[in-house]
DNA sequence: GCCAACGTTGGC
DNA sequence: GCCAACGTTGGC
């Protein structure tokens, strides 16, 4: 079981819109870094769900649902298969959100991707930052 | 709103 | 193949 986070900006696509639909494609990721880590998913591995920009802040927890196959192509340039996305569910809603600011402050998290690496809109976390994250938010896991 | 970081593009 | 110019992202 993996862990990974996944950022969006709640103006594009929030995580309200995201539980209203339960499940969605996520696709668009135009960055090889990105599609790797989108390649190495599994079913059922655990995706938390940022916002980034106008909050800064962890909302939710999701799932993979499908692993990694050929995202549309969207430009003329791009061939089929060149990118990949996945299916994801949402789970739950943190009781409380984990701002970056305390991400920041903690020893442990801001070791993260999401902060040596502000751009990379899909990184992997470790299960023990994964875990603490949720303690940090009083959610429990499963 | 600004700008640093980073990726991509195109001229040479 | 190098690198300057440009575009985008996201924190501040």
């Amino acid at each position: 079981m993996n862990y990974w986070l996944v950022k969006s900006e709640p103006d594009a696509y929030s995580w309200t819109q995201f539980l209203k639909e339960g499940k969605t494609a996520w696709t668009g990721v135009r960055n090889f870094q990105a599609r790797n880590h989108l390649r190495a998913m599994k079913r059922g591995d655990a995706v938390l769900f940022y916002h980034s920009v106008s909050e800064q802040q962890m909302v939710g927890v999701a799932r993979v649902e499908r692993e990694h196959y050929p995202d549309p192509a969207s430009g003329p340039s791009e061939r089929k298969g060149d990118w990949s996305c996945v299916d994801l569910t949402a789970e739950k809603t943190l009781a409380r959100p984990v701002t970056l600011e305390s991400i920041k402050a903690d020893p442990l998290l801001r070791q993260m991707a999401l902060v040596k690496q502000s751009r990379l809109s899909v990184t992997p976390l470790t299960k023990a930052q994964f875990q603490w994250i949720l303690q940090l938010a009083g959610t429990k896991t499963k």
